[in-house]
DNA sequence: CACCAGGCCAGCA
DNA sequence: TGCTGGCATGGT
């Protein structure tokens, strides 16, 4: 892998393991959306089209500084997947889930936007999640200018500041008041997001679920996408069912799947765990 | 009209 | 401690 700088664009030649499109629809994200050629986002502050051709990734538009102080560690350039795939592969499940979704990488996203984010994933589905995702941020969030008006996602601060009257126009339902309680918990210093990447695992998610409406599985996704917890191992009704599918016959595994994963990915467990939810989802594994 | 969607909370044994 | 109904909203 090596960084080239052409005019404004910067090419990333020779990845290894790096799929855009399995990397943006395996469910780890909200704000990615296909566009011609490649795809386009707002993630960290900034707005960017990126896109793919072979083993070459261009982001477009960008500068090297932006590179390396906010791309080169929310596409997690620096970890070698080979290593992961490979202790993985002694699964048979993994192995295939792995060849289906090569290429995947878990993006490490700002704690906030995936703090808030996985509380409006709780009872819904993915194409709304994304559109109360779009709308809180073109509502609240700080306008960006890319050819285009985008929008920034909104901070702790201004979604503290809200009512939840403010907040109807997001129609994100009775998540409503978890998003306030969230908010204000952060802006209060009730919460402190930052230093939860420091802490251990059980504890960063302990203390997330201190917040109304971050449970288990909530938690779970947090601590993963958003704080670096790569042990995490987030069980929704997906995974329940491609667990119960591929290591029961079809049976309910009637035991506890979280402490199964534990002993069967170990420290590994979120990156299993992404390859099984595309592997289920695609697949559309019954229930 | 039901039922479902990356679950969680409150109330109850 | 473990279970269950209800929950906002929008799609099928």
């Amino acid at each position: 892998m090596r960084i080239c700088e052409d005019g404004k664009d910067i090419i990333i030649k020779d990845t290894k393991q790096f799929d855009l499109t399995h990397t943006f629809d395996c469910g780890q994200c909200f704000r990615w959306n296909r566009q011609e050629e490649g795809y386009f986002g707002v993630a960290m502050g900034k707005a960017l089209y990126i896109t793919q051709s072979g083993s070459d990734i261009t982001l477009h538009n960008t500068t090297l500084a932006d590179y390396k102080q906010v791309w080169e560690g929310y596409f997690d350039l620096g970890r070698d997947y080979a290593k992961i795939q490979y202790t993985l592969s002694g699964d048979p499940v993994l192995s295939a889930a792995m060849l289906h979704g090569s290429g995947i990488r878990i993006l490490a996203q700002d704690t906030f936007e995936t703090l808030i984010s996985f509380i409006i994933s709780a009872n819904n589905n993915i194409p709304r999640i994304k559109l109360i995702v779009e709308r809180l941020c073109q509502n609240f969030g700080q306008p960006l200018e890319y050819g285009e008006k985008y929008y920034m996602f909104p901070t702790p601060e201004r979604l503290a500041a809200c009512s939840l009257e403010d907040l109807s126009v997001v129609k994100a339902g009775f998540r409503d008041k978890y998003i306030l309680d969230a908010a204000r918990k952060v802006v209060s210093g009730d919460i402190q997001l930052e230093q939860l990447k420091a802490v251990s695992f059980a504890k960063a998610k302990a203390e997330l679920m201190r917040i109304k409406g971050v449970g288990e599985k909530v938690a779970n996704c947090i601590v993963l996408f958003g704080l670096g917890h790569y042990s995490a191992f987030p069980i929704d009704v997906w995974i329940k069912r491609i667990i119960d599918h591929y290591y029961f016959g079809g049976e309910d595994a009637n035991c506890d799947i979280g402490e199964f994963a534990k002993g069967k990915f170990g420290d590994l467990g979120g990156f299993a765990q992404q390859y099984l939810f595309y592997y289920a989802r695609e697949n559309k594994v019954a229930k």
